[in-house]
DNA sequence: GCCGTTTTCGGCCCGACTGTTTTCAGTCG
């Protein structure tokens, strides 16, 4: 939705401008609520009237259709007028807030990133009013989080821009996929490859650099191309090759380099030689049209991309025991979705009939507790209301079984915030930590784990892809408490958690640990980011048998079903 | 800046945590 986003884009930044030089807090919420409010959205705002919509009042309205006439917003040029470019990029260095930021601008000067590197590094930002030691390690650390974030992207926003450039493609070719780490799945992904086979490579290529999101080319051949789109300054490299080679060239362009590295030493030691072209005995290309062809020709099955990280995956498709991998169409059900009883933003019925059209035969509707209020957490009264209206809903709505679930949370003495009476009238619990993230976690977890109506343990590590480090807490030792008392634990499918992800997934394994997959699904429209669980789960080897949400719902071998 | 309307003004965004402080400010969710 081209001009709802690119408005919210402006909202948030006048929010930005207006935090910065210190506006009050409700006039800046105001204009954050609008840019959500948009983004959200079904409609395309130039399209209807936004007055009546809430969130958006007279003043936001006005400077909307200030914009769809003129393309710009006057407010914003004049709040922007006298802050420094750039400057207020800064804002997204974690533990670096507005207050700080205008205070290294005013005393030191600090215009950007190395400026402010340069104050944190010479001890300069340390001496400031209000500021010490501490503070400048953490804006220390925070900077280092940002670099790193800054370089690589979360998959689920990577995979729509690839998507309708690879749609765009496809007018001209059905030989097109996308390659690297988008393909096996990564929690992150720098460059997008894609890899298209034609014999029209001319027209391909031109297709490509002249899509509508392409922002300026970096160079294009006659194979290749590589340009930066708009959309996080992405680079995307297209790699036009024959359609003979199209298997061993997938191959090679989806890796990992250490997966190829290492095909190409079993290669070697039959006295072959792989390259994206193809395999070869001597001067003879002996195989390289489809990917089975060249697991095959080296006497392997075909390795599922996501599994592509040699972590024992050739051994296994050696021996012929490679495991048979979970399925976006193996999941029955999401149990991972806020409603507007708390911070959602559809109401239960749009949900419901949203997981329905997704095939699913169970759903949970799962808000936050009474101690998230920021997150509209639902005191015992509302909670009683919301189990009434899926009571009744039930009545109304046939084939989709509704549950009632809650995201509970774990306090800072670890003690869940509703009593157990409470929580047994629910179908399922899954216990989080929103708060006191330095503060006992390991202890807390395993004290609400202890609690026999806990199922579920909800982002087991806290961590943010966007930048927030993870809860402080030794996750080893949670994950096998865990498994050993038949907790599941989440793989939680939003796209800027992703928590577990493969390497803990792989670890909780070893423990014998079981798993679920939510969304966390805020509105309907983010209930697909079960596909993003799903290849997070893959990359961690799982099975349909690891993941309790692959069964019907009565036979989901619950914790609150043991005998206890 | 939005909202409701018993109020066209006065609420709204609250609590935890950390680090800097000695009573509080900034950041985060």
């Amino acid at each position: 939705m081209g001009k709802n986003s690119e408005i919210a884009d402006i909202f948030d930044k006048i929010a930005d401008a207006l935090e910065f030089s210190g506006e009050i807090i409700f006039k800046i919420n105001a204009y954050r609520k609008a840019a959500r409010v948009l983004r959200e959205l079904s409609e395309d705002i130039s399209k209807i009237n936004p007055a009546g919509i809430d969130g958006i009042g007279r003043g936001m309205a006005e400077k909307i259709q200030e914009y769809l006439t003129t393309g710009k917003i006057k407010k914003y040029d004049e709040l922007i007028s006298d802050i420094p470019e750039g400057l207020l990029e800064l804002l997204n260095v974690p533990n670096l807030g507005p207050k700080t930021l205008y205070l290294v601008y005013k005393q030191l000067g600090i215009k950007n990133l190395s400026d402010l590197e340069n104050a944190v590094n010479d001890g300069s930002l340390a001496e400031l009013p209000g500021m010490g030691d501490k503070k400048a390690t953490n804006i220390k650390k925070g900077i280092d989080l940002y670099k790193a974030g800054k370089s690589r992207i979360p998959i689920g926003l990577a995979l729509p821009i690839v998507t309708e450039i690879i749609s765009a493609l496809k007018t001209i070719t059905n030989k097109i996929s996308p390659a690297g780490s988008l393909r096996r799945m990564k929690e992150t992904v720098g460059d997008i490859d894609i890899l298209a086979a034609d014999e029209d490579r001319d027209r391909i290529l031109e297709t490509f650099v002249t899509h509508q999101s392409v922002k300026n080319i970096l160079l294009k051949g006659n194979t290749k191309a590589s340009v930066i789109v708009d959309f996080h300054n992405l680079q995307v490299d297209l790699r036009v090759v024959d359609k003979n080679c199209w298997g061993a060239a997938l191959v090679y362009f989806t890796g990992s380099k250490a997966h190829n590295v290492k095909m190409r030493g079993l290669a070697k030691s039959k006295s072959l030689k792989i390259n994206e072209y193809g395999i070869f005995r001597g001067e003879e290309r002996i195989a390289g049209k489809t990917e089975e062809d060249v697991y095959r020709t080296l006497g392997m099955e075909w390795i599922p991309p996501e599994l592509r990280e040699d972590r024992g995956e050739i051994e296994a498709s050696l021996t012929g025991k490679l495991p048979r991998i979970i399925e976006l169409v193996d999941i029955k059900g999401d149990l991972h979705i806020h409603s507007n009883y708390s911070d959602g933003t559809d109401d239960i019925k749009t949900i419901v009939l949203a997981a329905k059209s997704l095939g699913y035969e169970y759903v949970g509707i799962c808000d936050h507790s009474k101690t998230s209020r920021i997150a509209r957490g639902l005191d015992i009264e509302t909670l009683k209301k919301r189990n009434a209206e899926i009571d009744h809903l039930q009545t109304e709505i046939q084939g989709i079984k509704i549950l009632k679930g809650m995201e509970v949370d774990i306090l800072s003495d670890g003690s869940l915030d509703y009593p157990d009476t409470i929580l047994e009238q629910l179908d399922f619990v899954i216990a989080a930590v929103h708060q006191g993230f330095r503060k006992n976690v390991t202890y807390r977890m395993k004290k609400a784990i202890d609690n026999p109506f806990v199922d579920m343990l909800a982002h087991p590590s806290g961590r943010l892809l966007s930048g927030r480090e993870g809860y402080d807490v030794n996750l080893e030792e949670v994950m096998e408490y865990a498994a050993k008392r038949d907790v599941a634990l989440e793989i939680n499918a939003s796209y800027d958690r992703l928590d577990l992800n493969d390497t803990n997934i792989l670890k909780a394994k070893s423990f014998g640990a079981r798993f679920v997959i939510g969304t966390d699904a805020h509105n309907t429209g983010m209930l697909t980011d079960m596909r993003l669980g799903v290849g997070m789960a893959r990359r961690g080897w799982l099975t349909k048998k690891d993941i309790i949400n692959t069964d019907k719902w009565e036979d989901i071998h619950l914790r609150r079903r043991r005998k206890r």
